[in-house]
DNA sequence: TCATTTAAGTGTTATATCTACAATTATGTA
DNA sequence: TACATAATTGTAGATATAACACTTAAATGA
């Protein structure tokens, strides 16, 4: 007698439909950025390259079988992710009508199941040599980092692709990876110190150079204070 | 035998989901950004203000379900709509489970189909004044104004709300209403005028002042022009 | 131990962009 | 012909962006 029930055949006309979720996973290591993709393993298309996805389950939100996705193949939880775009040509997956909503992730490489990731037959492949995807994938990656490109310049959302610690030379190869572009040392410190969200720590890096570089921190707190106050992150490219 | 016939069984174990696409239409009107709403005429919810929409069928893809849905309520083709977000919670529709994929379009009032409008029982409410409605269709508006005020800022969309010839208050205006904040003529005029991409036309409206204003008009060709160029639409808000 | 090597770290100046601000002009109406 | 109304126009100060080269710390090896 809930009102769930009570109204479903009203519904039932409709058709209802497959629905997949698709998980676009960045990562940065050596100085590039990286994407997880897999070696899909059913049909149809098995064998080929694929991002990692599942099917929408009968109670779970979308973001949840995002998560779900996510977890399964990396072991991680509490990662930065967002729905993406939600993609329906008719004829965009072979085997049958599917609905597949994308969501991006951007994890700390460090971080993940390597065992899991193996596993799942997942690899990382540097955005510059992705191989040809299955379906509308190749589609969903470029949207995925258009949307990467809009936000790390606006959000502090780089931080996620580095471990907790990271020094300044560090950080700023990341933004030149993202964007494909060199940056200006000296800018690109004085414009990020200056929004003052980062701690600058005791400790050095010093696997890159004999001097070493002191590592940073991330202030979440600090950040949030100050968008409270009307602050917008803002990093010039 | 075709590849769609021979695996849709592998998908057949997951389940299949109703796919409603919900639509966020803007207008301009008397100074006003307003949203076309409708009194929903079926259960659940019958009677309540609602966005309008419809069911995802078995032959389209979900932007030929936005245009379809958008052309049954206002007669309106070739119109600026953009998906928006997929709205997945398990319970958010208290009728059955439904995933609402939201659209959000920008309309020239003048030109909808006022017949239709009134048919489909729907009516233009001010932003200002936005009725409660079902669901999480506040949240989808939210977050189709959210997305507006980005978009207007760095891409000419604006344009889409007002007739072909507009006078410069008149897109000021518009401005103003998007953002809710006054604007400085001089500031507006020198930065949309600077851009390049307007046209002066010889003729006035003379309505709202004695001296009139002259009418100007948004040169697609140009922008598409000084896009290709490297350059980019920016009004300083 | 001292010279060399490597990458980290640091300031200043010129340029472009943004912001604040008020008088004049065209035209209809009384 | 005076008046009322909204359209139209420019400049100067402040702020943000972009260009640019030397010094410093520490490891290495002669």
């Amino acid at each position: 007698m809930t009102p769930r029930k009570s109204h479903v055949e009203l519904y039932k006309k409709h058709h209802k439909h497959f629905i997949a979720i698709d998980c676009i996973i960045f990562g940065f290591d050596e100085g590039e950025l990286k994407l997880l993709l897999i070696k899909r393993n059913f049909e149809p298309a098995k064998g080929q390259w694929s991002l990692m996805g599942g099917f929408l389950d009968e109670n779970e939100s979308l973001d949840e079988a995002g998560y779900r996705i996510l977890y399964n193949l990396t072991g991680l939880k509490d990662i930065y992710m967002s729905q993406l775009h939600s993609h329906g040509e008719v004829n965009r997956d072979p085997g049958a009508r599917v609905i597949s909503i994308s969501y991006f992730a951007l994890i700390n490489i460090q971080n993940h199941d390597e065992e899991l990731v193996k596993e799942n037959d997942a690899h990382w492949r540097p955005i510059s040599k992705i191989p040809p995807l299955i379906f509308d994938h190749r589609h969903m990656v470029d949207l995925a980092l258009e949307q990467l490109r809009k936000e790390a310049k606006i959000k502090p959302v780089g931080f996620e692709l580095l471990p907790s610690k990271f020094t300044l030379p560090q950080l700023q190869s990341l933004y030149e990876a993202i964007y494909s572009k060199t940056l200006d040392k000296r800018n690109f410190r004085k414009n990020i110190l200056s929004m003052g969200m980062l701690e600058k720590l005791d400790e050095k890096e010093k696997e890159n150079s004999k001097k070493g570089a002191f590592y940073y921190r991330f202030n979440e707190d600090k950040y949030k204070e100050l968008t409270a106050r009307g602050f917008y992150f803002n990093i010039a490219i």
